[in-house]
DNA sequence: GATGAATGAGCGTTCATTCAT
DNA sequence: AATGAATGAACGCTCATTCAT
């Protein structure tokens, strides 16, 4: 052992997420279907061959990368569902913090394009499967809402479900180049599945 | 001459819409990936060398296929908008239209593809600019549905936005593979946007 | 149909021959190793591209080639099996066509290369299956053989097994580049199967 | 310092040989197109890296463990043929230790590869050259046997050529799914070279 | 000696597009 | 109009070999 081995699995770390990281910035920059091979190396900086090294195939990148974006947003909104606030604030955080752009957005786009694409069952059964985990904390402010008084009547994880479904579709049309010109706002978002409290107080009024 | 001249004509035209449809076919078929030009030819049943004396290049038949996929929507849309019922009806006719199975749900796909893929510019543009036009008859649904009282408060075309984009993201959540275990439907979506009757009332009651 | 089809029918039998002959004549003159597609196609004189509208993969290639070479050799020791003559005259016909050089000797080589290769089991199969179909006449000649008292005692197949590892084996040793400074005499190979007359007459008197 | 100096050097003898059965191992077990070095490296329990402090190239290795191979079949043969016994026997321990399966039955496939792959113009000559001197041994059995009386007249040393090319094209016909369905047995084979007493016997009576 | 990261040419294959018939 | 042969660049991937540590 002339090598320092911790070094090396820290470098071997280090490297895999640079890697995930350029395949996630090439599909952001140059767009999905250029994400080759040959430009993610590219993009990290080593050859293609070494790619190889750190992932057996193009499939397992983009399976590491939604892995590790999914897994990623899951603790987030976990961290927030149980955190302090009511409803209203919490899917207020959530949804700013989706639609801000950033590294948000290119994992959003993987998602979808994981949907999209011939990828593997496998891959496709992992993608939903989280996403149906992360579906629950939202289920759950949700329900913190409906009993607070904001959210709709219904089954919570439903619910959660549109409240996901609706942010994502709206990532979408953020693409470059396909901006709608029409104003996206995290609040009025929001206020379909925890309505604000004044607007609710002027419609009881009404 | 001059009937022969029709008639080729007439001929041409339907030659390109099975062209189109077999495009559609193959791609919901098969999946977005696998509708090469050889395929395309295959499902129309022509060779591939007369498939570019219809269309000049794999993009213009999708292009047309975007084209007449959110035309067709847009008069769909605007008839029901300029139809007779209140705004929840006509949200409902939209979204039970949209999240059935069958052609639309394919044109939809297409959309998604046509904003991820590597698609020129200007199909880019085009495509937004359909859906903004799109937009308008539904906004004119959520103005009604002000007017009713059914609908939450805000822009109507920010308020159209948000359905049509949780609508298509709920669409992408239905293909084959990814299908996520709650349930979907249209009637608890349109809730949101214009509250049922009753559901209302209890609430005001409360 | 601006085309003619038979034409096209025969054109197109005519360059698949081509390839096939090309594929042959690249590994008996490169080397086994270094039939690549682009060397075939080189060979054959087109592109990479087209070759696979002849055939669909590089192993539909060389099952296509083995089985052709097969097929014939069949018929040809079949034909020498139906044919006038005693055992010894017919074994060396057999002999006499294999070890002299031309296409034979390639086809062997391609027999020997499917065997050794990573071939699909498929493959493998049908040599194998040819390969014993095709001892069956060797068989015959060997029973005339022993009823003409040439051959020597055992069971007929089994013997034509040898006679026909025998003739392969040595079909190996003429590799260009590895020739064994040894003579190789198609009559002396057949002695051994169907000894000659004053061969034995000798042993007899012995 | 000294007994450091030569026990490296035994170890490193000793590494050497595992790497060679190693690779023996590998091709036997995963076919020869999956022998990469990387396979090899796996087997002998070391690094890729590693592998090349022993053998400067891959073919290095192969040629190492053909030599290996051919100069431990002619040490047998020698010894079988300086050894006791009539020729009949001595043929059939050749045989029979041959057609075994094990160590024996890679080498010679082995050496078929060898001869059917772009080895360079040294390689196949350095086969051929110990295959030919192999052959001497073989070629003083065959001699004893016609002084014997069991085996047929001609050139002891192109018979032994026979003998050898037969065992060996009979090898490539034990390959892991190419097994043709016919018997294969040493002593029957032996008996074309060597023929059996009581055979001989009756034939002489007939 | 020992490691495995790094390279890059080459592989088999696909596919949008062109063109002669 | 209609055909399908022909092209060639690009793809994902492999692998013998080199090199810094």
């Amino acid at each position: 052992m002339a090598r320092n081995a911790e070094k090396d699995l820290q470098q071997r770390e280090q490297r895999m997420n640079d890697i995930l990281d350029a395949a996630i910035e090439v599909m952001a920059v140059k767009g999905v279907g250029s994400a080759s091979m040959q430009h993610i190396a590219g993009a990290a900086g080593i050859s293609i061959g070494n790619l190889y090294h750190y992932f057996k195939s193009k499939e397992e990148i983009f399976a590491e990368a939604l892995r590790r974006g999914q897994t990623g947003y899951g603790e987030f909104v976990r961290s927030v569902a149980d955190g302090p606030g009511d409803a209203r604030a919490k899917l207020l955080t959530i949804a700013e913090n989706w639609l801000a752009l950033g590294n948000s957005w290119a994992h959003t786009i993987l998602i979808h394009t994981a949907r999209l694409s011939e990828a593997s069952e496998e891959l496709r059964r992992d993608v939903t499967g989280r996403f149906t985990v992360n579906l629950q904390p939202v289920a759950a402010i949700i329900a913190q809402g409906q009993a607070e008084g904001t959210a709709p009547e219904g089954d919570p994880l439903e619910l959660a479900f549109y409240f996901t479904s609706l942010i994502q579709g709206l990532t979408l049309q953020r693409m470059p180049g396909s901006e709608v010109p029409v104003p996206m706002r995290a609040s009025s978002v929001v206020d379909l599945f925890a309505g604000r409290r004044e607007a609710l107080d002027r419609r009881r009024d009404a």
